[in-house]
DNA sequence: AAAGATTGATCGATCAATCTTG
DNA sequence: CAAGATTGATCGATCAATCTTT
């Protein structure tokens, strides 16, 4: 006689879920190591170190928190301070640690830093709007930004 | 009197393609952890050691080419050969050789790796859904999904 | 020779202390 | 002691050979 199975078949996704889920697996999977050739021939950068060198262009004084700049880059604060000693060893990056606290350390761009970024950013930025924003629709880039807006929201509280 | 600037401006992103970029950055820099940290904690593998697993589960006899599965994990074949050491060492995988062409290898999951996947899966799946499409309006799921294959398809025609 | 796969060396990422400042 | 940051050790990823089979 057939008894009430005690485990519950889990709500599985339907084939629509799954080919998006898989998709943007792939894209995810795939995503850093593309852009990061191009980063990597033209300035010997990856793709995360590149954009701890854009994300401190785009501050006031060219400075950003150490832990700032990992949130930012959706990294950990251990592997953000080797990052950036290679960074300060090739001279793109310096360390000030912060007046007002001596419990931060902000990272500087350099002269030098900041002349890379200038000179590897247009070859970059026009990768990403050929892969991205070329072949899509203005609809489909918005549903795309609130979509992506709404992930991010649910990595971001935890 | 001005004269005609040698260097051209590039394209750059609008405000809107700019957010939507980082966005999509910040999601790619995130996921892998997020998600592997559960992962990680259920059943000692990453992001990647899962897909392979689960990749596997999902072929007639459990089997695939290492060709296909770098492919398909969006990963070089180096790397997959690594990644399958350590997984043999586990007794999750076997190699074997194609016995119509000695070129190819396949990789083949036990039943101590099925069983693995089987186990984990349910919790894996329930994250996934959470995070993506509890979240998402059919709409949006679907403009995500054909936003996505364009993307996927432009990376992988390269 | 070309395609598939593996290997060893090097480089980067992760993890568990440790140190410093407030 | 808590938060920010760094360091050293270990583990995984990348790169440049190398090997095998066709």
């Amino acid at each position: 006689m057939a008894r009430k199975e005690t485990k519950v078949e889990p709500t599985w996704l339907t084939a629509d879920e799954l080919h998006t889920w898989k998709t943007l697996h792939y894209v995810v999977a795939t995503l850093p190591s593309f852009l990061g050739e191009r980063l990597r021939c033209d300035a010997d950068l990856s793709f995360i170190e590149y954009y701890v060198l854009a994300a401190l262009s785009e501050q006031p004084g060219h400075a950003m928190r150490m832990s700032q700049l990992a949130v930012l880059a959706g990294s950990e604060l251990s592997r953000l301070s080797h990052l950036t000693n290679r960074l300060a060893k090739r001279g793109l990056v310096r360390r000030e640690t912060d007046p007002t606290d001596g419990r931060f350390t902000n990272a500087v761009l350099t002269d030098a830093g900041y002349a890379l970024v200038v000179e590897t950013a247009p070859g970059h930025v026009e990768q990403v709007r050929q892969l991205i924003f070329s072949t899509l629709t203005k609809t489909e880039q918005h549903a795309l930004r609130s979509a992506l807006d709404k992930i991010a929201a649910g990595i971001a509280i935890c």
